[in-house]
DNA sequence: TAATCATTCAATTAATAGCTTGAATGAACT
DNA sequence: AGTTCATTCAAGCTATTAATTGAATGATTA
């Protein structure tokens, strides 16, 4: 029988272990985004039914995410617990500390100048002198619980829907979950691919909750 | 060419999966307190010297250790960035969401009643009446680097050589990296086996700094 | 009750990771 | 220079894990 503290660690590494994949990781992302039926993940991943069906099983044994049927059809969604946290420390870990990472994430934004994000102050600023559009990237529920006052919530999913909504020549910042979210990343690089001046807030709706700003909830 | 997100969560399930194995999160506790040699963390782990050097080189790669070769021996320690965060964070997950991982830390730290922690200021008030011990477990130079005032450092591996300096009669409140750090875990079974009456701080010193509270520096 | 559909299970194969062994490197000591 | 010692490398074996296929389950609909 092993220590308890190396059962600790074998219970942690098993749970890694269930991040060490990335397909698994983009799994998380689109459930974190609402609920989604196996056949609606393995599309959006491009995986086989069956083979995304089974990495949806070891999410759900790690407490990643958890499923409930609906008729025919099984959704899955997020699991409760501080998963967009863990992700959020393994980006910020690998930001750091990863090159490859850090030469990804410059690719994808373009340009190193387009890529400084806006501060929070600076934001307010120009919210202020009315020529920036804000843009809430996040689900529409967790929108609901609370965003930016102003803020205008197209989830990632439905960019292409609401692009008429858009003004292409006021700039766009775009926030989300936190500095290490990847649906920002998301965002920003389809609407630049449109032609739109986009921006990043410097951090997501998390932190500016927290640095005690001004929040609004939804009716 | 996979897509840059892709490609992200290819880097980030790569660095995860080397988190996914109890033999090299122990390494890293281990090159967490302080520099060690690769025989001397084989013997510590119980490894071969063999496997050891291989799951440093896993750790190095993902930038969690570095090495520095001092003569004939190469002297692994903790790499940079926020990796105990990313830990802690991992840690923080498991407790909520795994029941295994619950009952282990509750069978290790003994009866409930006994688990529960110490609040900030119950310490604060219980330093005063001068009848506690303060022990920081945590390595010597975290400990110089700034430490709960009036705090005895007591590194977990130099248990055994300060107990003299612990009163038997006098409870003792231990902390560390916070409140998922396992190294409070260790000293707290370790002096309760021995009878002393240990308790731990309800978090530890990053957060004990956050909070505002005064914070002493070694000279 | 039978047919249909989404999902899961079970069995197979291919790829990967972990551990061991023995040889190779590279620094220090004689 | 040769020897010793700590570490790393390379090869081989075993155990896990990933993905594929086809069959089984479980709920709806005809």
């Amino acid at each position: 029988m092993p220590s308890p503290k190396v059962q600790i660690y074998e219970q942690l590494a098993e749970l890694a272990k269930v991040l060490g994949s990335a397909h698994r990781l983009e799994l998380i992302e689109y459930v974190s985004q609402g609920e989604r039926s196996v056949e609606r993940l393995a599309e959006l991943t491009g995986l086989t039914v069956a083979n995304t069906s089974q990495h949806l099983q070891l999410l759900r044994r790690g407490g990643y995410v958890r499923s409930r049927r609906d008729g025919k059809r099984v959704l899955y969604s997020l699991g409760d617990g501080p998963i967009l946290a863990l992700l959020a420390s393994l980006q910020c870990y690998a930001e750091r500390n990863s090159a490859e990472v850090r030469a990804i994430v410059g690719d994808y934004f373009g340009k190193l100048d387009q890529l400084e994000p806006v501060s929070r102050e600076d934001l307010l600023q120009r919210l202020d002198d009315g020529d920036v559009t804000l843009l809430d990237v996040r689900p529409e529920d967790e929108f609901d619980l609370g965003h930016l006052p102003g803020a205008l919530n197209v989830p990632l999913g439905k960019l292409e829907l609401h692009l008429s909504e858009l003004t292409p020549d006021r700039e766009i910042v775009a926030y989300c979950r936190g500095p290490y979210c990847i649906l920002s990343f998301e965002a920003v690089a389809a609407l630049r691919a449109k032609g739109y001046r986009v921006r990043r807030l410097q951090d997501g709706f998390p932190e500016w909750k927290a640095a005690g700003y001004a929040v609004e909830v939804s009716p």
